[in-house]
DNA sequence: TGTTAGCACTCTTCGGTGTCGAGTGCTAAC
DNA sequence: GTTAGCACTCGACACCGAAGAGTGCTAACA
């Protein structure tokens, strides 16, 4: 049947009932939406469309005679058709929050995911929802620029790489005390002339017994530093987890029952899930939402999760999740998600893009509606 | 009045209360009182003890027709005097645990402070109660190992300094051009000559001036490298802040409203707090327990915090603190810090104490009393 | 003198009842 | 197709009374 193709009159007031519960948490009446300006049906009209929506399932009523709420349904409509753009991208942050992403991200140098978690840490304050920051799985991509190998003490060394992207990595390397402080600096030397420029998995058996060649250490007596720098690369791509604002979840009605809030703090605190959560979003380029059921872990089902994947230069930085209830503020979040976009990618000078990222919209997940004047006070 | 110095009785009852009341959150009657073994009076007689232990301040009523609850001052005297020794070490983590203590702590190199994070992480699980790890301000005390200047690019290179307790630090230095590589490594061999075995506040002109005479570097030119090393130290000196298992507060019915839940767990994110919460309490090398409004930040007054202040080889490791309700787990708290701290100095084999440590007990606030069977199930 | 039994009293908890109001669905009129 | 009117539903809230836990006090007892 082509009556899910809902008519402009049933949008309008599908989006009028959504953004007045996102504001109110109040099942909404069809008195409250015939009164708002621009709206000129009486309650009883609104009533009989209200009725043909929540049989099309995206209103619901928790009972006969209370107001309609939107279900998962009706928030998909909403975020898919009846966000208008200007909703979403007119937004800026003050200017103290503005301080905060410049030191924060502009930092030049250093482990690259700080620069997602400050990023992580801002989306959080401007939403008010809390954000989960998932860092990683870039090494390989990246190129080492220089490495290093510091002899501790006989038989203990540090390895140390700074990769293309600036960040430092480091691990101890036990050998056996075969090799000299003398020998392992030049071992140094060589593997930085030979490693340098490329990625860590382009390290090959000819690299390793032209060292050896030049060095005098045998291939078996550097394979310890050989796996150092392989741990160095292995920390880097550990993704990270970053959880912030997590008390925030409590701020919203939603969750004022404790026993629902430590459920969805306890899943917050399993790096495994939110890993899951974040990664499986994090294929597109654009911005993923998630609403209610539509999520797969059990116990997020009243939660909604909007994520956004960064990268610069075509390395992949990592994810950023907002985790809210569904009856989240969905403009504001894209927003907040959007901008930061623009700033991470302005901040590493990314040429061409830097100015336009603003305006990479998700593809097919959000598309512009001129129609009605559907403003939201 | 010697009417503080409470008797036996009034001790025994006093303990039974604190005890029911831990264990069940209930205010406890008399009768409740009168039926446990070994109680031989009659709820009458326990009703005029308990009458007397409120107007002393050692217990309260919430209302007319309940039960007792304790004052403050009634835990006070509970954590000093009542608890008995055996309580509080007769414990002992399962195997699982002793793994992850093994695992955790005992990894022979990295960040010290990982030490601290993992006995955090152990202490929160074996209590169930949030556990705060604070770290740092050690690095004065601490020498230094070895250290290197790793050249990156052209101004730029990469102090890393290997510290007596192995923690590995690093900090990017930027220089003025006109130190090349070569000169650079020249540097880093003289200094880590000049400066192993020092702390870094031992470095000083007479040591700088003969690296600048061995390598031909004027001391404005060395100032960047120097700088590089201090702000290592300045890194390690940062007091971290770590808190685990924040969301077990809300298993605790006294904050099953969320308003109050909101309220602590923000506190606990508020890392400055934090540090002065545990710090105050660390001079001591014993445990330091702090009990509701003992507790100088508004807003713990319901709260209890146990801190310990861990060393090993006279280097001050860090803090750990167990925050919980005031009706608190006090014996198995006290418990599981003393255990820790057994296999965290056992760990690290200091000799002569490793074995020792668990009989240490705090100074001043624990005695242990051999009379009455104050028995417990 | 210390201990205990008995009893009246207090105060919370909890289930039941009644009212109020918001909101609906339906019908009939416009 | 829209709207006014009206009966109906159901949650929220306040009120009431019974039940029960626990107390303080008094008087009797060892």
């Amino acid at each position: 049947m082509a009556r899910d193709e809902l008519d402009e009159r049933k949008k309008r007031i599908l989006k009028a009932v959504i953004d007045e519960y996102i504001e109110t948490r109040e099942p909404v009446g069809s008195r409250t939406i015939s009164k708002l300006p621009d709206m000129d049906y009486s309650p009883a009209t609104i009533r009989n469309e209200m009725a043909d929506l929540e049989e099309l399932g995206y209103l619901s009523q928790p009972h006969t005679s209370a107001g309609r709420v939107p279900s998962d349904k009706g928030y998909r409509l909403y975020v898919d058709k009846l966000i208008k753009l200007e909703e979403k991208i007119g937004f800026e942050p003050t200017v103290k929050e503005l301080d905060d992403v410049k030191t924060g991200i502009q930092r030049d140098i250093g482990e690259m995911s700080d620069q997602i978690r400050v990023a992580s840490e801002l989306i959080s304050r401007l939403t008010e929802y809390t954000s989960i920051a998932v860092t990683g799985t870039a090494g390989g991509t990246r190129r080492i620029k220089a490495l290093q190998v510091v002899p501790i003490e006989p038989g203990k060394a540090l390895a140390v790489i700074v990769l293309d992207d600036d960040a430092v990595l480091n691990a101890v390397i036990q050998h056996d005390n075969t090799i000299g402080p003398e020998t392992l600096m030049k071992v140094s030397t060589h593997c930085n002339l030979l490693f340098a420029g490329h990625r860590i998995e382009e390290i090959n058996m000819n690299m390793i017994d032209s060292v050896s060649e030049a060095t005098g250490v045998s291939r078996t007596g550097l394979m310890p530093v050989i796996d150092g720098l392989f741990e160095c690369i292995k920390k880097a791509e550990n993704t990270e987890v970053h959880t912030e604002g997590a008390v925030k979840l409590l701020s919203h009605p939603e969750f004022s029952d404790v026993g629902k809030a430590k459920g969805i703090l306890e899943l917050l605190n399993r790096e495994d899930l939110m890993v899951d959560l974040i990664k499986e979003c994090s294929s597109s380029d654009g911005l993923v939402i998630r609403i209610g059921s539509e999520n797969k872990i059990e116990g997020l089902n009243e939660c909604s999760v909007v994520t956004a994947t960064y990268s610069v230069n075509g390395v992949n930085l990592g994810s950023i999740g907002v985790l809210g209830p569904t009856r989240m503020d969905y403009p504001r979040v894209i927003a907040a998600l959007e901008y930061v976009r623009k700033r991470l990618t302005g901040a590493n000078e990314l040429p061409g893009t830097a100015g336009a990222a603003v305006n990479e919209l998700p593809p097919g997940n959000i598309e512009v509606r001129n129609d009605g004047v559907l403003s939201k006070e």
